[in-house]
RNA sequence: GGCGGUAUCGUCUAACGGUUAGGACGCAGCCCUCUCACGGCUGAAAUUCGGGUUCGAUUCCCGAUUCCGCUACCA
């Protein structure tokens, strides 16, 4: 039996995509592609409480940022939908029938109250063999008992049930097998009576085995429940086209323990939301990556090594690379720990790879922000110079706002260490080298500067230092006559002058 | 508490019985240099702890410990 792979990324709408799920979206994509596969986008909407508007738009929103574009879903169809759980309960109701028809499930009508009650009185209670004969269920009712108190009404839930002393083996294809007993496994609602929609456990077997998923790569927080879901599996009749399960380690927080959660990311200062986020109700901003400045291909590129890495020494990979690389034996198992400086570096070697007029794109608005009108040629030049020093496209103002604008200040230390007392009338001599270049290309300035500089036995550092404080204000940037040359003669003397006026030590 | 998973530099990781335990981020030093960066070079930095198995364990097995996860009518 060789089955066309079929991959799913299976969030729910309870909030914005965290990094994490990024990732699990990321490998299950890297995964259909690489084997010529499909990659789904399904909606896990079960959880009628929880459901936060917006959140279902942000990740698809995110996902297309990211450049991981899925073959179905609810927005591009496909021949196995609905992709959107809360349109697909007749289905469900039709497979819960099933199970309760052939016995694995069974019908209680313990209430939340009930249950509570039952679980602050008995330490460890667990609704499963070894309890289900002392509560309210079909199992201990009369059936028409069971046939009545559903005519009259009555909300009840149905659960599986697991029968113990059995050794459950899940076959992972990242961590091998996993044995759990069956005895430490209760009997799971599958269908809930408050929102009358099943839980995760029942919509997520039925849907894999509708869609003809093959491989379910998800996050390690569900190795509990596979044992549950293999034996579903088995209960519904499907065990030949079970999917291959890969469970994913999960991503930590940077500092101490924990898995990485919302809030570390605005506490320690980086986003761990692809995209902002705005809480519906609270109005609280959460900062993401895309507004942070992160071109995607860095992203990806970084979350796809916390994890997994191809074996040898590139770290820097195209996703049409990750694709050819990518294997699930290749995941690691335990948890990554979040490493920002990390993520930085990424973005840094990304934008050392774009073309020149691609970051002049991304930082012609940045400028116009500044209020800076400048045309896109002279960006670019700007950009050329200078793009090698900056982690973020918006880092790019900081480090190059002298070639848009003269210094309004100088800098107080580098005045103390480069100001001489000479420095005044030096850089009148040098206005008047300058002034009188008709070529002021950066080979035209530098010989006639230099030469100038020799003739006088000047120090060449005292000079261009002092030159520099002119027309920077501090001392960085690049080399002197890239700067002049790019800003032009009179913005060069006038920037001169001003400074002759107006430094004093 | 119970169950499961996990364990190599500070961090991400390589080494799938034999290596001076490799690479990357970060850190330090040096070089480059008109400054600041970038870059290049060099360096410090790790096999959780016990037991086994083996001629030989980072690697295989057992135990402890660690950290993580699960333990809901949440996913």
């Amino acid at each position: 039996m060789n089955r066309k792979v079929r991959v799913r990324f299976a969030p729910s709408p309870t909030g914005p995509l965290h990094i994490g799920g990024v990732r699990t979206a990321l490998y299950n994509y890297l995964f259909a592609k690489q084997q010529g596969g499909d990659f789904i986008l399904r909606i896990e909407d079960t959880d009628s409480q929880r459901f936060v508007s917006g959140a279902e738009s942000y990740i698809e929103e995110a996902l297309t940022w990211l450049g991981l574009t899925f073959d179905e879903g609810v927005s591009v169809g496909g021949n196995y939908g609905p992709y959107k759980q809360s349109e697909r309960k007749e289905i469900y109701k039709k497979y819960v029938a099933q199970l309760l028809k052939n016995g694995s499930a069974y019908i209680a009508f313990d209430t939340p109250e009930e249950l509570d009650a039952k679980r602050s009185s008995v330490a460890n209670f667990q609704y499963d063999a070894s309890t289900r004969l002392e509560m309210r269920n079909s199992l201990t009712l009369p059936d028409a008992d069971v046939q009545s108190l559903i005519a009259e009404g009555k909300q009840y839930v149905v659960r599986f049930k697991i029968e113990p002393h059995e050794d459950v083996i899940v076959k992972d294809a990242i961590r091998g097998e996993v044995k759990i007993n069956s005895s430490i496994l209760d009997d799971k609602v599958l269908y809930k009576s408050a929102d009358n929609l099943p839980t995760y456990h029942l919509a997520n077997i039925v849907d894999d085995h509708l869609m003809e998923i093959t491989h379910v790569i998800r996050g390690e927080e569900w190795l509990p429940s596979a044992p549950l879901h293999v034996l579903l599996y088995r209960a519904f009749g499907w065990t030949e086209t079970m999917p291959v399960f890969a469970h994913l380690p999960l991503l930590l927080k940077p500092e101490g323990n924990g898995k990485l959660s919302k809030r570390d990311g605005d506490r320690l200062g980086f986003p761990v939301f692809p995209l902002e986020w705005k809480d519906p109700k609270t109005n609280e901003i959460s900062s993401g990556y895309r507004e942070g400045g992160y071109l995607p291909e860095a992203v990806v590129n970084f979350l796809a090594l916390l994890g997994w890495n191809p074996g040898n020494d590139e770290e820097i990979m195209s996703v049409d690379d990750m694709v050819r690389l990518f294997t699930l034996e290749k995941c690691s198992k335990s948890g990554a720990k979040f490493d920002f400086e990390k993520a930085k570096w990424f973005n840094h070697q990304y934008i050392l790879r774009k073309s020149n007029s691609e970051i002049v794109k991304l930082f012609l608005p940045v400028l116009k922000e500044k209020g800076i009108e400048v045309s896109e040629g002279c960006a670019e030049q700007v950009v050329g110079l200078m793009k090698d020093r900056v982690s973020f496209v918006k880092d790019l103002w900081e480090q190059t706002s002298f070639f848009f604008v003269a210094p309004a200040a100088y800098d107080e230390k580098t005045v103390k260490k480069r100001w001489k007392e000479d420095s005044p009338a030096q850089l009148k001599e040098l206005s008047d080298v300058l002034a009188g270049l008709d070529d002021f290309s950066v080979e035209n300035q530098e010989k006639n500067v230099m030469a100038w500089i020799e003739s006088k036995g000047y120090h060449l550092g005292n000079i261009m230092n002092a030159f520099r404080l002119a027309i920077v204000g501090e001392g960085k940037g690049p080399h002197m006559f890239d700067i002049t040359a790019l800003i032009g003669k009179e913005e060069t003397i006038s920037r001169l002058e001003k400074a002759m006026a107006s430094i004093h030590k």
